[in-house]
Formats: C-alpha cells, structure tokens, sequence
DNA sequence: ACGAAGAATGGAAGCGCTTTCATTGTAGCC
DNA sequence: GGCTACAATGAAAGCGCTTCCATTCTTCGT
C-alpha cells in the first residue's frame, strides 16, 4: 500500500529515485546503480529491463545523492576575472569543450580582478566538493592558499608562468612578453617608448618586462591615468592623447590588451599620425577586430583557447590519478606584425 | 579511540565534517547546523564558540550533503549557445553578478546553438538538481521542453519573446527588431534591400521581420552563402561582396550581427562606397567596437547585461515562492543612429 | 556430471548534512 | 513562588546514492 502509493506518485510527478526504478525493473537499487553507471557489469537482458523503465519514467539520477557517496562529483570550477572581456572567454571555452566531452562539468566563478572575491569564491567553490579547481593567475591571497592546499584537490592555475604552481600551471611569461614587445620596437627604433596599461597583476608584468628590456637604453613613459582592469577603447584613447601631448618625437607604445590599443589608434588616427614611423602601436592578445582596424593591429598572439583545453586535460589527468603532469606548461605566444608596428 | 582517531586525521587532512566541528566544540551537530544557517536561533556565546572553531579548523559545510538533505542546491543553471561570442558573455556577467549577491552560484553549459546539445545539457543540468535553469531562445527539443517541465523547478526562457513561455521569459522580439530596422533604412529609401545573417533562430527572426515589413515594398536580397551560427567578420565581408557583385543601385543592408556588419563594412570601405547614401549597413547588438569603425556602425542596441539581471532576479522571485513573476519580461531595444545608416 | 572460477546480483552501511519533534533553560508575570 | 511562554538545544530519521562484502548463477574443463 505503501509501495504503491510511492510509486504512484513518483510516476506521476517528479523525484523518481534510483530506488523506484529497482523496483519497476524488479531488481534491487544496487543494480541499476551499475546499470547506469558501470553497465558492462550487468547482463544485457537486465541492462535493457532497466534502460526501458527508466526511459519511461524519465529519471534523472541524482548526482548530489552520488556525489556524496562516492565522493566524486563531476564537477570542475574554474574561476576567471571576467568573461565579457573576450581575453577569457574564449578559454573557458577550450575548457568547456574538454570538459564535457570527458563528463565533467563546469561551476564558473567571475572574480572581477579581485583577490579577496576570489578568495569568497572559492571558499563557495569547495563547498560543492568539485573534482579539480582552475584559477586565473597565480597571485591569490594567503587564506586562499591555505584554503586550496588544504582541501587537497588537483589545482590549475593559467594565464601565467612560474617555477613554483600552487599544483599545475599552464601559461606564459608576461616578462617576456613584453621584452619581446621591446626588442620588436628596438630594431625599429623611436624616439619615446610608452606603455598603456591596466592595473591587474598581469598587465603590470608585461610592463615590467617592457621597462626592463629598455633599461638603459630608454625611459618608459607611462600615462597618468587610473586604469582598472578591464581596461576600456576609452582609457587606450585618453592615454594616447596625453602621450601625444606631452612631447615631440617618434613614439614606440606598447598597449596591455588590443582594446586600449584600439582606443589609442583611434586617437592616433584622428591626429593624422603616421603609422608605423612616427608612431608604434603594439597590443595584446590579437583579438577578432585586430586584423580590422586602420591600420591593422600589430599585437601580441597567444591561444586563449589552448589554454582552456590544456588547463582541462591536466586537471583530468590529475583526476585520474596520473602523477606525472608537468608542473609548468608553457604556451606559445608571438608577435603578429601588421600595420601599427 | 575511534574518535581520537577521526579527529585527528581530520585536523590532520581535509575533509573535517560538521560532526567534528560539533564535537571540538561541545555541542551537537544540530546546532552548528543552526550557527551556519541560522545563527540568529543560536545563544551567542555558543555561537561565537563555533564560529572559532571553524576557523581553526578551516572548515568547509558539504553542500552536496546539505542539498541533498534540504533539497535546495543554491545552484544555478545557465545555458546559451557561446561566450566568446561577446553577445551572451555580458548576460552571463549580469546574470552571475545578481546570483552571486542573492548567495547562488553559476552552473554554466555552453550549447553552440545546437538543440540536441542543448538537451545533453539539460539532463546533466538537471542531475545536479539546481533550483533553477535558465535557458537562451524559446526553441528547444520536445525531450528538453519534456524533461524540464517535469523537473518541476523555475525555468526563465533569455533571449527572445513569447507568449507562452514554458515557464517565465526575459527578452525582445527579433521580427520586431528586423522590422524596426526595416523602417529606419525606409526612411532614406534604397534600391535595393538585403540581409546577411546568420541561420540561428533568432538571427532568422529578425530576418522573417526584416522581409515582412518590406513586403510589397521590396524583394530582400539574400547572399549565397551557408553561415553558422556564430557568424563571422569573414562570412560578412563575402557576403558583402556577392551583394556589391550581384547588381546596381544604392543598397540598404540588415546585418544579424555586429561582427557581421563589422565585415562587410570592410568589404564596403576596400570599394570605396559612399555610406550611407550609396549603401547603408546596420549592424545588431552595438557591441563596443561599433562607435570605431570607420564610419562608426549603426547598429540596434539593447541591454544585453540587463537581460541577465532581469533573468536572475525572475528565477530568485520564482524560487523564494513569489506567484506573481510576470510570463513574459520585456526588454527595450532602439537604432543607434551613426555613420552607416 | 561435478566442482571451480568467474559473472551477476543483492544486503547493509554510510556519505555529511537538514528536518521534525522533543526536551531543557530561561525569563517574565501575577 | 509557581506557572507560562518562548528561547536554546538535542535525538533520531532520512535525503538518494555508492561502496564493500557476501551470495547466487553460469559457464567451463575434465
């Protein structure tokens, strides 16, 4: 009576359990467990009773329920500054790409450049018990960590190099990013260097390779302007005119992302300078305008995707118990010589 | 024995569970289960022992085990087609902005405007048991529309207009905008009149607007041309050219993108078109290129961010049990008027 | 035809929480 | 002072699955 009554209503409306489905199939829980999850495990004939009621009731395992006991849930999160400024997005899609068609899921956290979002984030992250973490960059805070390390997961962080990954990296030298953006604009030769840049952690690496390659031989100009990442077309076209201002002479500027390197070419373009002799403009990350806007960008090119899929196949790796992932991938990057340099 | 045991090696290692965090402070489990959820039911000295307790223990709740206790996730499902598509990342961005704030999180599924993707997503969504999904387009498999409707939980339809949502919708009509779009290049009256557009529902819509409000006026011209959703710069700078190729007179064209338009501007600027009185171009979306490009794109505008907001707002009014969420939320949309149209 | 080995299945316990209901503390009031 | 009302806490059950171990079926070799 009471079996009936609980089959009745569960094939009426929602939560059919794994339990209901036993008992439709007339074999016990355990069963369709392997059923769905191991099926090579259960006789055909079994396999196809089960699969006939479970499409007929529609069940949906519940992978809370699965998650919970057998303490793996599928479940990757990965945790970028943002995802409408295109730089990233297109790495999550790499991500998500690999991710599903291995099974897996992913939990998105937007941090918003923002280090102690990053740590509430995460401490929200872990409360789900996900199979691996991937974090952008590889400044956090302490209590992050702490946090991190402590819960014992495969970590990926990208977007960046280091000899010394909290687990795994995957990424670059922004160091050496912007020496090359230096060296580049050196054989050229200009009067002024400037740089054009945000404010996060990145950025600021590849200004700093930029200075340091110029040590000695140039004083790198940098506009007096707050800009907070994501830096904006605006923040590009405002700093270009306060570079231009300022002095006289060929100028080589090295942009933090082709955004602003957009917004300082319009400016350029509206002052009739003349490109690339009496002005260099070099952005970042070769976005799809890049090759599109007068004259075409010159810029830094790196595979956001790539980043996504290698970020993904080392944490499943790790999952997988494989002990022998490269603590460090590094990804390729290059300048792509067009019109502004 | 047992116990020291457990203690031990959880202070030792991960996973310290609430029972641990109950016993180091001398209380039951119900009532740390209270100091997290509800600690205005807890004495605050009790409280305040707790809360030190999780600190030094780093404690982190198990939401897989309170959410299949409770029955509530505070997870949120997400699916559109792309994200680094610009168009959908800056929903995503309001969307996660609101649901983070309300305590929720962002479980996202990217669908490449592919229906049968779509439904994979749904049942592995769905597996998760998240109090709401949010889907992009009011098109979707008769198995999705199926499995949702018998899932039981909020559902808020993005993206586009309806009047029978399947449950609660937040966008604008794509007929409407192609026939507004219509209307503006009408105004200056044009020989001929096309379209270039991409062949997802929506793109399409605005396309069937865009032909019946010429009806009788004009036959609209359609390139040769196969292209997938996404569209890009490229497939619009072809298409362009097939236009200019195809035949004579002053030309008014509805691209289904800015990229798209962003494209056959390019074409159009390479032959030297007199815009807009030999050939107009109005793009969609007034992504943040469209005020640059040369001349600065006309383009239909609409909130793409506040389409996340208002959706996530829909789903958390649904969720706490509010009856009287509207089926359909409208969101505004108007032609920003600039140099090509 | 019989036992051994492996295939197929099942029983019971438990993952880490929340829920419901019951119990104990603590004021508050006449 | 004694009773009521509510605040604060606890005990037990259970959410829906998987894991481990035990049991029952098959199949095969000889």
């Amino acid at each position: 009576m009471a079996d009936y009554e609980k089959i009745k209503q569960n094939t009426a409306s929602g939560p059919v359990t794994l339990a209901d489905i036993a008992k439709l199939a007339g074999v016990s829980p355990v069963t369709v467990s392997r059923a769905i999850n191991t099926p090579h495990l259960v006789k055909p004939r079994t396999l196809e009773a089960i699969e006939r009621v479970i499409a007929k009731t529609g069940y949906v395992p519940n992978l809370l329920a699965g998650g919970l006991a057998s303490r793996k849930t599928r479940l990757i999160a990965a945790v970028v500054p943002s995802v409408a400024s295109t730089i990233f997005a297109e790495t999550i899609e790499g991500l998500n790409a690999e991710l599903v068609s291995a099974g897996y899921q992913l939990l998105l956290g937007l941090s918003g450049y923002d280090l102690s979002r990053e740590l509430e984030l995460t401490r929200a992250i872990l409360a789900r018990r996900p199979d691996g973490i991937i974090l952008t960059g590889i400044t956090h805070l302490k209590e992050t960590r702490a946090m991190l390390t402590g819960a014992g997961l495969p970590i990926v962080e990208i977007w960046d190099s280091t000899p010394s990954p909290l687990d795994t990296a995957v990424g670059f030298s922004h160091a050496a990013v912007g020496s090359l953006v230096a060296g580049h604009l050196l054989i050229r030769g200009y009067d002024r260097y400037a740089q054009i840049g945000a404010n996060d952690p990145r950025a600021v690496q590849r200004r700093d390779g930029f200075v340091e390659r110029l040590k000695g031989i140039a004083e790198v100009e940098l506009p007096e302007l707050e800009m907070n990442s994501p830096s904006t077309f605006r923040d590009g076209r405002v700093a270009m005119a306060q570079l231009l201002d300022r002095g006289e002479g060929s100028l080589g500027v090295f942009c933090s992302s082709d955004v602003v390197a957009h917004g300082a070419l319009a400016e350029a373009h509206a002052r009739g300078c003349k490109m690339p002799d009496d002005l260099a403009i070099i952005g970042f990350g070769d976005f799809d305008f890049a090759p599109h806007t007068h004259p075409p960008l010159t810029t830094v090119r790196i595979d956001r995707r790539d980043i996504g899929t290698k970020a993904a196949r080392s944490i499943l790796r790790k999952i997988d118990g494989d002990e022998d992932v490269e603590a460090m991938i590094n990804i390729d990057f290059h300048i792509v010589a067009r019109g502004t340099a």
